[in-house]
DNA sequence: CTGAAACCTGAATCAATATTCAACTATGAG
DNA sequence: CTCATAGTTGAATATTGATTCAGGTTTCAG
């Protein structure tokens, strides 16, 4: 599982002169970025290696057992190091958590967004787009529970993976009215529809049941978008 | 807050002759209904009374905290009665939640289907059902979240509260099929888009932002629904 | 080569809380 | 009234698991 290629990051050793407390030479606590503290960035190739390790571990293991089911001792274990070495990159369970939503944020955005620009039409897009997810879903069953259980773990990270996607996806439906392909309407509300339309599919066709192609879900669920279910004479 | 009026049962007395331990004079486990111990159901009035305090102080403190950073203990203050009572009542923390889950399940079910029924036509019930779901959530806000919160909880009971939605969703659009109102197509996946157009717009214009009317968002919401998005010459 | 910075280790600490239970009090049918 | 049943109480138990820390070991720039 290629989860969150760790940045090489330029070691940024500003610690807080106040009360933070030298640790092994490196700086207490600063500020994070996605959920990892920045000044916990591994600084050589061992380092970097651990992390991966300690990611990927911390991915299966909340992707199988949920937030609070899940333990840092079992992560420790999974990634083969010892449980202090967790905590030599992040600073608490919750901040892996994080570190993966972001990461997963990223990934469904990266996976979904050029299929939907790569279609001749926004509506055409939409049918592709959704068989993606769909498909996508299916591929990281676990990690997508991992965004959906960041409503109570970390509920900004949840807004902003949502916010950023409908705020993309509202912006990508004006700029197809503009070109004449779309009534017109609210493109905010009409978003978050879409959105939802999406999730609800990806959980019952994705996660619940893979009976069913992707292709033909999108297929139905791209007709209702773009036609809507009033009988047409 | 009204929640889950305890039902006055017929004493079920009727305990696995096994193992099970008499506890002043009660069977031990039987069955449940809804996540309530059947043979801890109330006998007196004031057994009644207890139940629906605790219930509405379960409702409180897991709306507020979440599950998982929710205490019993908390529960029982709340309620103003001994931790063990609540164990009188409750065979476990999951208990009271599933009882809960239950509880909230059927209030939304019970509030937006005769909306929906009430209106002349589908297309337009479907419009009149998302105004009453985001009211409904606005005016539900913690109970809502409770239901979101048990699919990493008590995930039987997620499943079973969207799958219920959901088929009477696809029966009550392939009914106004039949009728004439609506063009063909997968009733399936109809209803699972539509509820997970609902679920995401009740979350955005009902919990997260309630700046705008329930009326106009459900007028943009079922006019997609309804004629969907393409350009209409 | 060399030593300072990075990393690694895992037992011990510490806090939180679900659940049990034995003793006690209130209720209500007869 | 009366007493069997229902309901109440909360300290004590037991488990669990996040986080700390005092030393070791490894890496790699110079």
């Amino acid at each position: 599982m290629d989860v969150l290629t760790p940045p090489q990051s330029a070691t940024t050793s500003k610690a807080k002169s106040g009360d933070a407390k030298t640790v092994n030479g490196r700086a207490g606590d600063t500020k994070s970025v996605d959920g990892r503290a920045v000044d916990k960035a591994p600084r050589t190739a061992r380092g970097r290696r651990t992390l991966r390790a300690i990611l990927d571990a911390a991915a299966e293991e909340f992707g199988a057992r949920g937030f609070h089911e899940a333990a840092i001792a079992r992560i420790a274990q999974r990634a083969d190091v010892a449980i202090g070495s967790f905590y030599t990159y992040f600073d608490s369970k919750e901040a892996v958590f994080r570190a993966l939503v972001a990461d997963m944020s990223a990934q469904v955005r990266e996976t979904v967004a050029p299929v939907i620009l790569a279609a001749p039409d926004r509506l055409a897009g939409e049918r592709a787009g959704i068989a993606a997810f769909i498909a996508f879903v299916r591929q990281h069953q676990a990690l997508y529970r991992i965004i959906d259980e960041s409503a109570f773990v970390a509920e900004d990270a949840y807004r902003k993976h949502y916010t950023d996607i409908a705020e993309g996806y509202a912006a990508s439906l004006t700029a197809a009215f503009g070109r004449g392909e779309l009534s017109d309407g609210d493109m905010i509300v009409r978003a978050w529809a879409i959105m939802g339309m999406n999730v609800f599919l990806g959980l019952r066709f994705g996660v619940w049941d893979q009976s069913q192609s992707p292709e033909a879900v999108a297929d139905a669920a791209a007709a209702l978008i773009g036609d809507g279910l009033r009988t047409r004479l």
